[in-house]
Parts: C-alpha cells; sequence; structure tokens
RNA sequence: CGGGAAGUGGCUCAACUUGGUAGAGCAUUUGGUUUGGGACCAAGGGGUUGCAGGUUCAAAUCCUGUCUUCCCGACCA
C-alpha cells in the first residue's frame, strides 16, 4: 500500500484543500459541531491543544508583567456605543440579550464581541493617579460575534481567546507595549507552533475598529492563503477620551491615558492544521502536542512485550516527555494510522525482536523516518522531540519562503494569483482606493501587512502608477 | 447575505423519481482466532428518517416553512 493512501477516509489536500481541513478535523477528534451554528464543542484532542497553547503563552505574557482577570459576559448597549468607530465595526455582528426572564430590559445588553468598552469603563473608576499606571490586564475566555458563515477554528460565532487590554501614561509607552506584544506573539507562533510568519502593520482599511494602528502576524497555509494569526493594538487616546479614563501627572495636571489591546484566538489551531497537516492527518509540533510520544507494544500478547513496553512508557514519562500507552487489542497498523491522524510527533514500536536487541524502533510523524534507539539511550527522545521541533519551524519556512513573489506590473501580479498560491510583495501609494482594485483585479487578494523592513521594488504604486509610499505583502485570506 | 449540495441507528450511505410495516457497510457489545501498516469468524444491541406544519385511509418519500452542515463568493479574528 503506498503511503498517501493509508488513511482512506481524508481527502487528499491536492484534491480539495478545504475538505481536507473538515476531514482532519472529524478525523482527529479536535471538535464537533452542535445544534447552533458557529457554536463548537471542543473535544479533548482540541482542547488539549489550547490548553497547552494557553500555558505557554500566558506564561510569556506573565514575563511582560501582564496580570490575569476577568471581566463580564454582557455589555450595556449604552457602554457599547460611546466609541464611535468601535460600536460601527462591531454593531453588525453584535448579539443582544433583551429579556431577563419574562421581562423585557430596560436597557438591551451585548453578548461582548470584545471587551475595549467593559475594561475602560473600570479604568475610568480604577485610576486616578500616574502612580496607578500602567494596568497591564489580560483575560481568558470566549467571545461571540454573529457571523455568517462559519469553519471550525477558523471563524465560529463563540471563539475562545485571550483579550490583552492595557492602559499608560504616554503614547509611547503604549505604543512601545503594542509591539512588544507582537513579538511576545511571533516568539511564541514560530518557537512553540513551528510556523513562519510574516509581521507588519495593517493599512487603514484592515485596522481593527476603532484603533490608530493594528500590527498583525501572518501565516501562511500549506494552499498559499493568509491567516491572521494575532493581533496588537495602538488606541491613542481615542477610547479614553470617549471614557474619560484620565489621571493627574506629577505636575498635578490631568491627561488621558493611552491604550492598547492584543488578542490569540482558537484560530490558531485552525494554522497549526493547514501549515504542518499532512494527507495522514493532523501533524503537532512537539511543544505544543498534548501527547507527544504513543508507545505501541507490538504483538502484545508475547511473554515479556507488554512489561518492556510499560517500562519504556514509565521512563519516558520520568524524562519529562508527554507519553501515552496504547494497550488496546487494535492490530498494530490500525494504532499507527491511529497515532498519525492524531498527529502525535513520535511513536514508539516496541516487539520481540526489538526486545532481543534491547532497542525500540521511533517513527517520527514529520517525515516518517524509523530511527532505531538503545533502550539504555531513552534521554536520546526528547532530543529527537527538539528536532522535530526544529525540522517542521524549517520546511514550513521553506515553503513560505518560495511562495513569496515580487510583482511591479500589474499584470505580473494578476498572472501570479491566476497560476500560483502564495503572496506577492508589491508597492502601494496608500490609497484605500488602490487596494480594493487590486483585490477585485486579483480575484481576492487583500494587503495582509507592511513589514517593518519594506524592500523598495519601485518607485511606483503597482495598481495607480502613483508614488508607492509602502511595500505590501499581498495575499487570499481565509 | 448571494449561488450550489446535503440532512435517514454513533459514522458513511441505500430506499424517495412512481406514498404502503426503514436496509447495508463501518463502529459498538459478547465469545473465539489473530498481531512489525487500518485482521477474521460467529452471535447480539441500537432508528418516533433535522424540526414544525400541510396533503392523504396511509409520508423517509409529495407540498410549505424553518434550523443545521458542507463547498464557492461578499463581510469579518
Amino acid at each position: 500500500m503506498s503511503k498517501d493512501k493509508l488513511v482512506k477516509d481524508i481527502t487528499s489536500r491536492e484534491v480539495d484543500f478545504a475538505q481536507w481541513y473538515t476531514d482532519v478535523v472529524k478525523e482527529a477528534k479536535l471538535c464537533d459541531y452542535t445544534s447552533v451554528k458557529g457554536c463548537l464543542i471542543y473535544q479533548p484532542n482540541g482542547y488539549a491543544i489550547w490548553e497547552n497553547i494557553q500555558r505557554d503563552l500566558d506564561n510569556r505574557f506573565k514575563e511582560t508583567g501582564v496580570e490575569n482577570v476577568s471581566f463580564p459576559l454582557l455589555i450595556p448597549e449604552s457602554l457599547l456605543q460611546k466609541e464611535k468607530d468601535h460600536v460601527e465595526g462591531f454593531a453588525p455582528e453584535v448579539a443582544w440579550v433583551t429579556k431577563g426572564g419574562s421581562e423585557i430590559l430596560e436597557e438591551k445588553l451585548c453578548i461582548r464581541p470584545t471587551s475595549e468598552t467593559l475594561f475602560c469603563d473600570q479604568w475610568a473608576k480604577e485610576v486616578k493617579s500616574y502612580r496607578d499606571l500602567p494596568k497591564l490586564y489580560n483575560q481568558w475566555n470566549s467571545v461571540l460575534r454573529w457571523e455568517k458563515t462559519t469553519r471550525p477554528f477558523l471563524r465560529s460565532r463563540e471563539f475562545l481567546w485571550q483579550e490583552g487590554h492595557t492602559i499608560h501614561a504616554s503614547a509611547k509607552e503604549a505604543e512601545e507595549r503594542t509591539l512588544m506584544m507582537l513579538k511576545v506573539y511571533y516568539d511564541f507562533v514560530t518557537e512553540d507552533l513551528a510556523i513562519p510568519l510574516i509581521q507588519g502593520r495593517k493599512t487603514d482599511s484592515e485596522r481593527f475598529a476603532g484603533a490608530k494602528d493594528t500590527y498583525t502576524i501572518e501565516a501562511m497555509m500549506h494552499d498559499g492563503k493568509a491567516l491572521q494569526s494575532g493581533t496588537s493594538h495602538f488606541f491613542g487616546d481615542g477610547f479614553a477620551k470617549a471614557f474619560d479614563i484620565k489621571f493627574l501627572n506629577k505636575n498635578n495636571e490631568y491627561e488621558v491615558v493611552n491604550q492598547t489591546s492584543w488578542g490569540l484566538s482558537t484560530r490558531i489551531i485552525g494554522a497549526i492544521i493547514m501549515v504542518h497537516g499532512d494527507d495522514s492527518g493532523l501533524v503537532l509540533p512537539p511543544r505544543i502536542a498534548p501527547t507527544q510520544v504513543m508507545v505501541i507494544p507490538i504483538a502484545a500478547h508475547k511473554e515479556g512485550v507488554t512489561e518492556k513496553a510499560m517500562e519504556v512508557y514509565e521512563n519516558l514519562k520520568k524524562l519529562g516527555v508527554r507519553t501515552k500507552i496504547d494497550l488496546s487489542d487494535k492490530t498494530p497498523g490500525w494504532k499507527f494510522s491511529n497515532q498519525e491522524i492524531l498527529g502525535i510527533p513520535a511513536r514508539v514500536e516496541i516487539g520481540p525482536k526489538d526486545i532481543e536487541n534491547n532497542k525500540l524502533v521511533l517513527v517520527r510523524r514529520d517525515n516518517r523516518e524509523k530511527i532505531e534507539v538503545s533502550l539504555d539511550e531513552l534521554s536520546r527522545i526528547p532530543e529527537i522531540l527538539e528536532e522535530i521541533q526544529r525540522d517542521m519551524y524549517n520546511k514550513a519556512k521553506v515553503f513560505l519562503d518560495s511562495h513569496i513573489y515580487e510583482a511591479t506590473e500589474m499584470e505580473d501580479m494578476i498572472n501570479i494569483f491566476k497560476d500560483k498560491k502564495g503572496f506577492v510583495k508589491a508597492m502601494w501609494c496608500g490609497e484605500e482606493n488602490c487596494e480594493d482594485e487590486i483585490k477585485y483585479a486579483t480575484g481576492g487578494a487583500s494587503s495582509r501587512c507592511i513589514p517593518f523592513n519594506e524592500e523598495k521594488l519601485s518607485d511606483k504604486c503597482i495598481f495607480c502608477g502613483k508614488e508607492a509610499k509602502h511595500m505590501v505583502y499581498w495575499g487570499k485570506s481565509y
């Protein structure tokens, strides 16, 4: 049997990428649908990934001084409406609570689509002096946005995320925090999720509702489409003025605060699937994988096999490897396939022949390489897991780099988006109209970001020919 | 929100055109044989056909509405 036909239930990526994605989500039992559109159940396999993301990211937040809080689910209408751009941005996708029991509420309550307004309302009460600043808050919660079309992880109505909110005494300090948190995301996603990124600032049309600047990390999925994987916003004092968040500075004068917010959602699980997955299923980076090694005894009924497999299992756990052992009475072939569908980074096969030679066979999920490991050298296995982590990043990085193109003529850009998959670097004048025209001409490519290190590909905007202001990464996106 | 497809045991589907007591494979349970890439034999359990109306002596099947899912667009993390 050829390798790519091992798992018959999963559609090949090349045949139908969207169907492949849905198949992997289902087969790996990450989440399931409910009777309410866009509201998902995170099954143990999926939630465990999210728990690991929370743990790693939360540690990184706390290293920068952030504190966790919990704010309410409901926002009074009057509060949501205080900042004009914000409410305009979110109003179309907000769900409302209008009744309590049988009583119609005096003021309807919105189910939070994001919590800037709640934090501002609280800070207006909480902050008096420059000594109260900065406030560095974060909460892990779920929010609700009434999306019209939904897909598991990528776009659901209710989704899990973290939303960080900070206020500062100066714009400079707030801007620094905005970029600091973007870097936290960048480091986390590249190091722990092995997903290479481009990063930069959003154009005005792609900016968060109410923000002055939005910064983003963007990943490239295996079909060449972009997935916005985390954002960090600088608000200036827009919200602070609307909510009257002011403090007395050292000179006993009133000033308004400057604000940031930043979020990363379960959508990132979609990125893990679409960056690393293959036709056999999920492939999880070892650092985030709930189970890193699956021990599979071969011919477990033969004398001493189960005992030896258990011994390996216990020893791996002692080495800090997140390990499971499959002692079910399924056939080995079934166990191999299952481990691959679930994306467990490596499996250990141990049977009578191995025990005779005092070794085991470790099979890497990412490239199926078989490695013989002496039972006296199990400490090699954590090292191999780190190698897998590195190799997964490098493989994805090669893919990303080799699917970024340059264009200085509109015709070239159109052809690239017609014939190839990936991103295009091109110069832009700064006008929103040109963004719209480019999107139309390319069949949907939008500006992903203006990178921090811009290259000068030419002097002219690729669409209108006027003076170019920025180099932009363009791509079709999720 | 537009365009397409689909909802029938846990899963994949059949029966629908032409109305007449819902069937298969997989999964599951029990017993046995197997075991280095999704094993085999035998027996058993499991379904008011997404929901609500309507037509009819009779509806999975026809009609209307509605909800949900999938794919493709527009909008959004």
